[in-house]
DNA sequence: CTTGACCTTGCCACGATGTAAAGGTTGACA
DNA sequence: TGTCAACCTTTACATCGTGGCAAGGTCAAG
């Protein structure tokens, strides 16, 4: 089963196995079980956190959703929905919905950000001379468009 | 002048005129002058900042920089270029090429996590039954393709 | 017993901005 | 004169996700 390179190691793991299982670093998995996302591992009698493998599930589903951009509140609810298995997936469809409407707004807030600097930079001839119509939108020199 | 409303105040003047006049919140006008974007503006005998036109200028100039999105380094090279009569405007065009890129790139990640969400929340029924294929994404089903 | 790798907790940093606290200044008004 | 509100001052803390460092405990191998 563990496709991952390296011998199985013998469950439950220590943090570092836990981090290298699932490509979540060991300081993270530690602030992901201070968030509450990771329900609090066992522990051995010297204190050190021990994982099973359902732990590791979770971390990568952690890792997964955060690559998709979902907040940590976002990403709670999902992990909540995801062991509920009386879910309605009607309630992880309206939360990836909202994160897609959000994600598009930033995207295309940043999208005007860089026409505008397009325009501007087309407009610069870059050379030795001074001016410059980047600097003088941002002056606000506010000249008549044509 | 002074396009905006209210009566001409009498100059210089003091940061809540600064901050409004230039539309940055007074907060940012000292983080601004302690990052050395601002030059140091005077003081009245009572410790009060004081600041002339030029300094609502410069405020204004930051503003629509950071409107662009640029960041506060980048904004300080090119408060300096603006007030250099000497520059060449290649070496503005160099900063807001780069700053383009960077944006683009950004741009480019978010997209490919909105078209991935795009694909999940098309394929989620989104009903009262719990199976799931945005959970099941998430979980690192790493389901065929097809 | 020593060494080195691992683990623990806790604090500081980033970037840009907001909020809040605790106190000084100013100007108007009674 | 006293008072009050609006303004200013500095300082500290919050965000969000991540990295790094420090001081110390644990464990396995030599």
């Amino acid at each position: 089963m563990s496709g991952v390179a390296g011998p199985a190691p013998h469950w439950p793991v220590n943090i570092g196995q836990a981090a290298q299982q699932s490509g979540v670093s060991a300081k993270m998995v530690r602030h992901y079980e201070s968030l509450g996302l990771l329900a609090r591992v066992g522990r051995s009698q010297s204190g050190y956190r021990l994982y099973a493998q359902a732990d590791i599930h979770t971390l990568r589903f952690i890792k997964r959703a955060r690559a998709l951009g979902f907040s940590m509140p976002e990403i709670a609810e999902l992990a909540g929905l995801w062991q509920n298995r009386r879910r309605a997936s009607a309630n992880v469809k309206r939360v990836a919905q909202k994160h897609a409407t959000e994600l598009a707004q930033r995207i295309e807030a940043m999208q005007a950000m860089q026409r505008t600097l397009a325009h501007l930079i087309h407009c610069c001839h870059g050379d030795e001379r001074p001016d410059c119509p980047i600097l003088d939108d941002l002056a606000g020199a506010a000249r008549p468009k044509h």
